[in-house]
DNA sequence: CCTTCTTTGCAAATGACTTGCATTTTCAGC
DNA sequence: GCTGAAAATGCAAGTCATTTGCAAAGAAGG
């Protein structure tokens, strides 16, 4: 694990939401390149320390998320889903989800596989109604 | 409704799977611009005539894809979600989803607003697994 | 140390999508 | 049917997140 690759991996373990490659070069203060950021990210999603997912957003656009799990090494711990307030854009995690067993359902019922899935909310926090 | 939009739109109507912009115009056997593809889909989709998401696939990158929805005055069609088999490209339809009064619950226990969700499933179905 | 493999920085490239602007279409009102 | 303002289109150039080529810097093992 390099410095870079540890650096990164710290901003998304503190980080109580999902994160932007750029917000994670900004935190780190601009010690590395923005290019090594998104090698670091995908290494690590790669090796199952993080997770992401690409999320729209009217203002920010399109752009790719990222978690941290909390073991690393292929270890995964629970995927995660997430609201995106548009006022604040802030992320309140979806506790509860359902998503997996609508998943389990639809692989019997059309014999085939689910690797992934994506859900998200977007509307506005209780803060920006 | 002039030409472009109406191709546009019947071509999302005609399909049976999402589409992107690139799909779209190359349907419309590239008789208008890439960019007024673009605009039209944006008009499709501000005028209740077309609904989009963004997703993303190993093979083809982030891309949005349209659906039409069907306008009438009588019942505009339900919001949909997807299946993505990352073999063939081909997208199944996820039936009789949960999500609503899954987002319905989180709006109420957090005291917020949805104003949309997103969700599909990424995976192999039963011809390429 | 020295060699080799990996990682990083920098700059340039990519690809989906957007936009400025001049030209064409559309369409309501004659 | 004509006409003119408003809206739509084509083309080219721009934007923006993300990726990649390549040479220099760092790590790891002998």
């Amino acid at each position: 694990m390099t410095k870079a690759r540890e650096a990164a991996l710290e901003i998304l373990r503190n980080a109580d939401e999902p994160q932007t490659a750029a917000a994670v070069f900004q935190q780190a203060g601009n010690s590395c390149d923005l290019a090594t950021v998104y090698r670091t990210l995908h290494y690590l999603e790669k090796h199952g320390y993080a997770e992401s997912f690409v999320l729209y957003c009217n203002e920010h656009g399109t752009e790719r998320y990222y978690t941290a799990l909390s073991s690393g090494n292929s270890g995964s711990s629970a995927h995660r889903h997430w609201f995106h307030c548009e006022g604040c854009h802030r992320f309140i995690e979806i506790g509860n989800c359902t998503v997996n067993s609508l998943a389990k359902e639809f692989e019997i019922e059309h014999n085939l596989s689910v690797s992934r899935h994506i859900l998200y909310f977007i509307g506005r926090c209780s803060d920006c109604r």
